[in-house]
RNA sequence: GGCCAGGUGGCAGAGUGGUCAUGCAGCGGCCUGCAAAGCCGUGUACGCCGGUUCGAUUCCGACCCUGGCCU
């Protein structure tokens, strides 16, 4: 006999771009008594709502989502971030007797919610500055060759094109010291719930792929480009933040700017959008211990509600 | 009907008598504070039929198709 887990369940419902998360989490939460909680780097966002496919108002009224619209698009947020404030909204939902969900496809947060992350240190705006500096003097494969130097695990494991974690296992050694493949504490050995992870993938993307053309369509009926005007009207934001490299934002920026025509402006955010849904595939792969739903198969609504079922016990109010 | 140009991988687009484009898309993968990001990998394609040649995508001929011009 096992022992009973006694850990507070929360639920994942993991999935790619246009696979149906909103309307299937909104679903659930008719009837089971839960408490939303979005995974996604780009809906944090204020002013990023169209291209984002955030939820719309009458949604988020009747479902409300947490962690939606917390940070102006000039203000980076990162896993770390995220990890805090998810755990403070899952305390918070418990706290209302309700179970969390936990709905999107951000699949670093996903892990970094359920794994933790090494006590390493925040972003620091100015060393970034200066190694990028550097490296637009030396070269990426000069500042790899350092670190190869300085943290040889590191650096094997990293490429010597990816500027972006080279820089980051620069930063921490400047910053702690200590190289990047020594840190490895500060991560929970068990997270402090019992996790039904839910992944909504299709077994082929081709339906998907409409989808995603379809949608963009309707983003720009919609408005698209005039939010992403009213983002550039702002004055203070500039494409090199996260939130305008999201998905469709950097596309339309670029188109706005003058340099890209209407219909590759189109073809490159739906191109984009594709890319995107295929990594978020590859990251669901890897979760082995999740109960895969295909979005395209009519009868997955019904197998998530059957597994929460089962997770939960007996629906609250109404079944 | 005649003349000219051209037919290269899903698309765009170089090129060569014998290893090779390249870009985009697609597909597979990686992933500890930018993650809707960043990075890595992945295609024996040369319209068709003959000929020349040790060897033709590349040279020659016929044919088919496309675009332009002409009558």
């Amino acid at each position: 006999m096992t022992q009973a887990d006694t850990r507070p369940p929360a639920i994942f419902l993991m999935g790619a771009t246009a696979t149906g998360k909103t309307a299937l989490a909104c679903a659930l939460a008719e009837r089971f008594a839960l408490g939303l909680v979005s995974v996604d780097s780009a809906l944090v966002y204020r002013g990023l709502d169209i291209g984002s496919a955030k939820p719309d108002a009458a949604t988020l009224a009747r479902h409300p989502h947490r962690l939606i619209d917390i940070r102006e698009p000039d203000a980076p947020y990162s896993a770390a971030d995220f990890r805090r404030d998810a755990l403070a909204a899952m305390d918070a939902i418990r706290d209302e007797g309700r179970v969390p969900l936990l709905v999107g496809g951000t699949g670093l947060y996903f892990r970094a919610l359920a794994l933790g992350l090494s006590d390493l240190p925040d972003a620091s705006p100015a060393v970034r500055t200066r190694i990028a500096e550097e490296a637009g003097r030396v070269g990426w494969p000069a500042l790899h060759a350092r670190l190869a130097a300085l943290d040889a695990a590191a650096s094997e494991r990293i490429r010597a094109g990816d500027a972006q974690r080279i820089q980051r296992a620069l930063e921490i050694i400047e910053l702690t010291g200590k190289p990047l493949s020594a840190q490895t504490g500060g991560v929970p050995a068990r997270p402090p719930w019992r996790i039904l992870k839910l992944a909504l993938v299709p077994r082929d993307r081709t339906r998907l792929h409409a989808r995603i053309a379809g949608r963009f369509d309707a983003m720009l009926a919609a408005g698209f480009l005039d939010e992403v005007r009213a983002l550039r009207a702002r004055g203070d934001l500039d494409p090199a933040l996260p939130a305008l490299r999201a998905v469709g934002y950097r596309q339309a920026w670029e188109h706005l700017e003058g340099t890209v025509d209407g219909p590759t402006f189109r073809e490159r955010a739906i191109f984009a959008t594709r890319q995107l849904a295929k990594r978020q595939t590859t990251w669901l792969r890897g979760e082995l211990d999740a109960r895969w739903l295909d979005p395209d198969d009519p009868g997955s609504g019904a197998l998530a509600t059957d597994a929460v079922r089962s997770f939960l016990g007996p629906p609250v109010g109404n079944w």
